[in-house]
DNA sequence: AAACATCTACGATTAATTTCGTAGATGCAA
DNA sequence: TTGCATCTACGAAATTAATCGTAGATGTTT
């Protein structure tokens, strides 16, 4: 299933960390918010730390929604991701090039590759994908 | 400024129509729903049409934004869209690839190649690009 | 001119998401 | 054993986004 922004900031601190306890999250959370310049969404909450029943409620959320899976840990839970990053972000891709791009993926590439920085390994293994594809052309 | 899913369906028919009446969007963005397979948003509500003053109030609040602009033609408004289509996909793109691939945009750019037809073409035209970059490394 | 269609403006409702407060249980330290 | 810290559960407020209904103005048709 598709996960809210504030589930994805969740999902990523688990892909990263592993199992994880509220509270782990809940301070990565709060740290990746003091460091980071792009804020994930509301600039203007920036300074606001996020509150620890916030971060419990929306894990227990995807508990109920089965994105995550927990176990009791003493007093505690263990949360783990259930979905896997790579799912995750191939269906959030797919939204975002349908609507970003009309779908046109190539022009997404090309976007990205010009805006971002690509050191130049990672232009050698994107250049071996592409030399693949071409040999190997994606069955219909 | 960041538009939301529904602004930026408005702003893909505006540039592709070039300047509309909320008339032609409405009718545009119904139309579209009725074809797609992949949902925008809703599922369940692919087959319910928007309503047509749903979409006048959604151009108006983007006019408040100075998302759009509009002249009077006689009884009714023409729009325009006020940013630019690359400039809105560059914006979204940056935080699409911070949110959902932490900023790693080449693992994107695979991720999209992998998933997604391109045509020799496109592939052509990828490489070229890349061929470029590793000549003239962008500069700091 | 009467009936009807179509526009804009705008308040209000609905829906989805995020945030938090409070209560009760349990562990730990003085 | 009393008091503090930390957990979970859960209802509910706050926020943001999307949808619509109604009113009033202005055209259009008959």
């Amino acid at each position: 299933m598709k996960p809210t922004d504030s589930e994805l900031e969740i999902l990523q601190i688990l892909w990263q960390q592993g199992a994880s306890t509220v509270r782990t999250v809940n301070d990565l959370l709060n740290e990746q918010r003091k460091n980071s310049q792009t804020a994930p969404r509301n600039a203007a909450r920036l300074k606001e730390a996020i509150g620890y029943t916030t971060t419990l409620k929306m894990m227990q959320i995807m508990f109920e929604k089965g994105m995550v899976t927990r176990e009791e840990e003493g007093r505690t839970h263990l949360y783990k991701a259930a979905v896997q990053e790579g799912d995750t972000q191939s269906l959030l891709l797919q939204e975002f090039v349908d609507n970003t791009f009309r779908g046109n993926a190539a022009r997404l590439v090309m976007q990205a590759l010009g805006n971002h920085e690509a050191s130049a390994d990672e232009l050698d293994e994107i250049k071996a994908l592409i030399a693949q594809l071409e040999n190997n052309p994606p069955k219909p």
